[in-house]
DNA sequence: TTTCAAGTTAGACAGTCGTCTTACTATAGT
DNA sequence: ACTATAGTAAGACGACTGTCTAACTTGAAA
């Protein structure tokens, strides 16, 4: 509900988005568990202490620091949604914003497929929050699959985040960026490969 | 080299042998940074402080419990190639060895995938060691694919690797078993499309 | 029977963890 | 000028972390 600490609208907003972008960045580079609060302070530049105002346990942190990630996913799909008005083009999208974040997924991995499988491991509760910034990829990868026409467009997305979790792992493990492009360039072959229209039934 | 602590061929062998398969049990349940010694030694029933004696850090027990993994990895290739002369089988055998985890892969996901992801963020020394369990699976997967004729074998051996981690964390995410039977069936329906010799040139 | 190494056990150690209390400063409205 | 409130800052809290020491027990060789 209230994302506000107390009731306050003041300038502190600030340093609480400080502080989720700073534990934003650290969850994603060490892992959930592997960071520390004074990790996080460290990095935001606040004391230790001033951090209990913002957020009573590590997990509203993680919990707002989600709630960011998923926020940062919603706007990015709507802005590509205004953009291209081709689905199709739509996807080679989602392939190009992958190919972006290249460095980052060799180093880390897919932050939210690493994040997922780090909860899911023994905190089902966070797991479950976790597991939203999928659905709105999966949702999305959906709504353009059935736009171009595809039968089962759901399951078919299903698969399609599967394929891109499987590359992200094998990159991160093998530290192998050619792998990693060969594979997205296939990607979009397939894309190109999708009939434009819904096939003769 | 010296697997043994000191120069110990006696009964303490058990007990160690005890150790890494709790700790290889915890480390897969819990993830390797989320388990504690006393955690371990629990598990194993033996005293905290009796552990120093088998291994002198956290990092040595992970390098023995991916010692073991590798050996189990190992020893369950070689009996593969032993029972099936035919790489075709091998392949579905390999198959029907992840449906045969399917329970724990709901759980806790692969054991290979989530130990790299989560060493990979910042234990580098560590991660190259575990990345050896996936070399053993890339190098069984190509010798078959390659007796299957299969050009680039190494190539596409590390694409149904991917594919694989791939299904394993939405299998994870999702706690779909539907979704790894299906992938599953896909999988086994791909091998038998694999053309029987090499293609004619 | 003595000896000595193999193996066991309890517990201390310093450091870090997440949490929480308390006292402080700044500022805007009255 | 006074007061209430938003926000800052320091540090204590008990629990737990991985590591390590030192005293103990056992059992077999000499």
């Amino acid at each position: 509900m209230a994302k506000k600490p107390l009731l306050a609208p003041g300038q502190g907003e600030t340093v609480r988005r400080e502080i989720v972008e700073a534990a934003n960045r650290l969850f994603y580079h060490r892992g959930y568990n592997q960071t520390s609060f004074t990790d996080i302070a460290e990095a935001a530049g606040i004391p230790r202490g001033n951090f209990y105002y913002y957020f009573k346990t590590k997990d509203d942190i993680l919990g707002a620091v989600i709630d960011a990630r998923i926020e940062n996913i919603q706007t990015m799909l709507v802005e590509w949604d205004a953009v291209d008005p081709d689905p199709r083009q739509r996807l080679k999208r989602f392939a190009q914003m992958i190919r972006g974040s290249e460095k980052d997924l060799l180093r880390y991995g897919c932050p939210m497929g690493s994040l997922n499988i780090e909860l899911g491991k023994a905190q089902p509760a966070l797991k479950a929050r976790a597991k939203k910034m999928f659905d709105l990829f999966i949702d999305w990868l959906t709504r353009q699959l059935a736009a171009l026409g595809q039968a089962d467009a759901a399951r078919l997305a299903l698969q399609v985040m599967g394929r891109v979790q499987g590359v992200a792992v094998m990159t991160q493990v093998y530290g192998d960026r050619e792998f990693l492009r060969a594979q997205l360039a296939e990607f979009d072959a397939w894309i190109e490969s999708l009939p434009a229209q819904r096939p003769a039934k």
